[in-house]
DNA sequence: ATATTTTTTTAGATTTATCTAATTTTTTTA
DNA sequence: TAAAAAAATTAGATAAATCTAAAAAAATAT
């Protein structure tokens, strides 16, 4: 059985993983994880003997097909938690970060599985990430960024790269929200800001918004 | 902030407090929540410290006011959230206690405040214990035991003293739910088991069961 | 009221997850 | 490629929560 903080670095080498696609660094985890690069030297250590992650002495650590389904599950489980939190309870989507991190360490396999037949089986959860079935399956959506497009193109929003609270609240401030069009207007060459329609609305974002946008082309 | 193991100390500190209206000894917390008794006399010293519970040398101990709001506050957390596993996740009532156990850990006033709304303010849990409101006020119903009633009594069930899965599991076997009426047929005086009638079924009881029913006379 | 038993506490050890400081390895730069 | 910088590891310390074994206090029994 793995503690919260072991399930902890396997979420977060989970997480850098599927960004960066490379071995995942000490330093980078102490980052992430606000902890100092000893102790993750130590961590890593005993989840590399338990063999959930490889590490090899100073080339970092990748996660073993055992440790990713374990990663896996506790993403499904923050995930669908997210989803309760906002659809069930009425939170909103910059708010539930926090009590989801909590709620994913909560242990049973019925109960995660009973929540998502409550919830019907969502596939997104309220920032876009997919949600991992019971099997592990996730649904892959292979979406560009909205900085990745050019002049006069339409496209939907259907995730945020960035889910930090503060990221969260500017998009409510302007009324971005997932499911709607956004079409470019034009793209400043200078700084890569953006001129966007959104609920016909004219709006300048830039590039620091535009590249945490994710965004299906129409 | 509480750690997980202080919080269940003063938990059941609360409970044992509740059942026998007199100090805690640190043998009887030791043998209730299966910790050593020396590691018991550590970690009240501790709660003692921080103002939470009252402890002299050898005398036992009983919770402050500060440290009764707080063993408050984690009831109502298990209890709200035992209902929502039977009312909105469909589990049994002898399924329910150790997620919740997990459950009233989370650390999120406004959790627990939307959990109850979404719930409409539930004043029992499934096993008909009082659910403490926002404010820790608690309707106090002041049952009778099955037990304690007469022949020819009768009764509504209302509530289990034992809340523990193979009691549970034994009450769905006779098909004893909470708001059953129950009407007392006879008394054995050697051993003190009824006969009763349940759902139009006669049904032999031990006094094991019947005093750990909580009715109210009709 | 003294001896025995039970309860409680103390002392010292262990495990987990963290830290700081020092050292070693790897990478970058000149 | 040698020196400097950065990254990673090791060594030793700390805090939390537990344990065992021994000692002390309280309760019970003779």
């Amino acid at each position: 059985m793995l503690t919260q903080t072991e399930e902890n670095y396997l979420k977060a080498i989970f997480n850098l993983e599927t960004a960066a696609a490379k071995a995942v660094s000490t330093n980078l985890l102490s980052e992430k994880m606000k902890i100092k690069a000893s102790s993750v030297t130590d961590m890593v250590k005993k989840l590399a003997e338990k063999e959930f992650i490889n590490y090899k002495k100073y080339k970092g650590v990748s996660l073993t097909k055992k440790g990713y389904k374990t990663a896996l599950k506790i993403v499904r489980k923050h995930r669908l938690w997210e989803v309760f939190l906002v659809n069930k309870l009425g939170y909103n989507w910059d708010e539930v970060h926090e009590i989801a991190e909590q709620l994913e360490h909560i242990k049973s396999d019925s109960l995660i599985n009973k929540l998502d037949t409550f919830l019907d089986f969502p596939d997104f959860d309220p920032h876009g990430d997919p949600i991992p079935d019971k099997n592990g399956k996730i649904i892959p959506h292979k979406n560009f960024m909205l900085s990745s497009l050019k002049e006069n193109e339409q496209c939907v929003v259907v995730g945020v790269k960035d889910s930090s609270s503060s990221f969260l609240k500017y998009l409510n401030k302007v009324s971005i929200k997932l499911g709607n069009v956004i079409k470019v207007h034009s793209i400043e060459a200078f700084d890569n800001s953006m001129v966007i329609e959104n609920n016909n609305v004219s709006l300048t974002v830039s590039h620091q918004i535009s590249k945490n946008l994710f965004v299906k082309k129409l």
